[in-house]
Formats: structure tokens, sequence, C-alpha cells
DNA sequence: GACATAAGTAACAATTTTGATTACATTTAC
DNA sequence: GTAAATGTAATCAAAATTGTTACTTATGTC
């Protein structure tokens, strides 16, 4: 196991500010709750959402965080691009064996596949959006 | 990040053994050369690998591990189900926060996502087998 | 049968990642 | 001016991963 949740939280914040009634701004404090965890962690994960353009911040009393998208614009290959960096799997970290053959060429036969795979993912997370989210949550 | 690299470090290592001349099994002191890491972390994996009945161990002298399907029928979604238990994403692990009717929705809104994502990543591994990691070595 | 070599595995240490927390500067509405 | 909010650095704690040692069991060779 290793399996990541930064993308399921991020989801789930985007979801709770397109859910929000009129958009108003939803504070670190609140979604912190709805997400069960602590406001700096959150303010953590929206800092990535928003230098990704998908939300804004505003500071300040009645501040908060608000989508820069309309969610049915917002697709959830945005979101994983956004708090990802959207590596699914990675090369083995060791560098090659120089002596050994099969170790110098692995990272180069690997490369397709962890290329198909991210393709793959990209174009399944491409055609679901937040809006489908908000929508599972009536 | 969090990117899990035992995927491609299982499948580097039955790479080498559909790689080795002969079929002649590898032991796990070269295999670990390879991959540049510890013997016992190969066995490990290998040990994962052999009850998902992709490879066979013998002890001994003049013993090591060797396949136990040709390289052209183990597929790396074989792999990666044996090594992964083929989580991808994870939901958030904190308990959902039952005064947000927001949280309470969430895991079940997100199922969709995350199954949409394992289907897409199982095709995608199905139709690339270890063979072809090989036929790339060359 | 003795010996050398190899897997299997438990126990432990070291390292890396991740998440939580505190603290404080900055921004903004009232 | 004050209260409430983000932004972010620094620190701490917890968890996961990886590496290592050590020992048991299995097996081929002499």
């Amino acid at each position: 196991m290793a399996a990541n949740s930064r993308f399921a939280v991020a989801a789930h914040l985007l979801a709770a500010l397109a859910h929000a009634k009129g958009g108003e701004p939803q504070c670190s404090k609140y979604l912190a709750s709805s997400v069960n965890t602590n406001p700096v962690v959150v303010r953590r994960i929206m800092a990535d959402l928003i230098k990704a353009g998908l939300a804004r911040a505003t500071a300040g009393k009645h501040g908060g965080f608000v989508l820069a998208q309309p969610a049915a614009h917002i697709s959830l290959w945005d979101v994983m691009k956004a708090v990802d960096g959207c590596t699914v799997f990675a090369l083995n970290p060791n560098p090659a064996n120089p002596a050994c053959p099969v170790s110098v060429k692995m990272a180069k036969a690997l490369r397709p596949v962890l290329d198909q795979v991210h393709n793959s993912v990209e174009r399944s997370l491409r055609g679901q959006r937040v809006q489908d989210l908000v929508a599972r949550l009536a």
C-alpha cells in the first residue's frame, strides 16, 4: 500500500465549495471540519488548487475560498494535476547498476508502461467533473 | 507525491527472470544488485509474486527464482495486483464528520470516480506483458 | 553425512513521508 | 482599531517504507 488520499481530499474540498449556497466563501476551519483534519492542512491543499487556477482565496473577515471556475468546467484530472503532480506510479528511485545490462535499460523499458497508465488515468479523469461529484451529494 | 515504486521493482524482477538465459534460476543476491537494493527486499517482493502464481522459488544450492508462467502470459496488471493490492488512489482515511452533510456523503460520491480510474488502469495494464518489457531490453 | 548456498521470515534499526500543530505576519470587513 | 481570515515557516509526531542482521529450513554436491 501507499495510496494517496490527497486527490480525494482536494476533490472533497472543491465539491464542498461548489455545494455552498450562493457560492459564499468557505473558511478553512469549516472545510477542515468537513474533511476531519487541521485547517492548515486544508490551506496547503487549497494553495495547490489556487496555483492551478481552480480556486481563489480572500483573506480577512468573511474571507475564505471560492471556486475560480464553474464546477462543470473543472475536471477531476485538473484536480489530480494540481495536487499530485500526476504521478500514479514511480520508477525505482535507486540508481541503476551500471554493471547489469538489465538494470541500465529498465527505466527506458518501463517508461512506455508508465506513460500509458498516465494517459489512461488522464482520459478517465478528464471525463469526470466536480459538478458530477456535487450531483451525487444530493 | 507518494508514488509507489513497488510495481516498477516487481516488473523489473520478472523481466530479469524472463531475460535470463535458459530460464536458469536467479538468486536474490543477483536480483538485488540489479535493482540496487537488499536481497531481503527482493525476497519480500518475490514472496508476493509467488503467492500470485507468477514466480516460483527453489531453495538450496543453485536455487533461486524462476517465472511460473511464460513471460508472454503475465500481464502487468497481474503484477500490479500481486504487489500493490490494486489500489491506485485512496479515500480520505479520516472518519466522516457526522455533523456535515457533505462529509457524510463524500465517500459514496467518490466511489464511482475511484472505480473508473481503477478500471482504466486495469484495462491499460492488462494489455501490457512482461514479454513486452523484455523486448525493450534488447 | 558434511558442507556450501539459497530461500523464508522475524526482529529491529534507520530513513523517509505524511500529517498535525503552533506561531506569526498579512489582509480585509466592519 | 479590532476581529477574522489566509499564507507560510518551523517544528513535532506518527506512520510507512526500506535496509539490515540473524537465524531456520531446504537442497544440490562432494
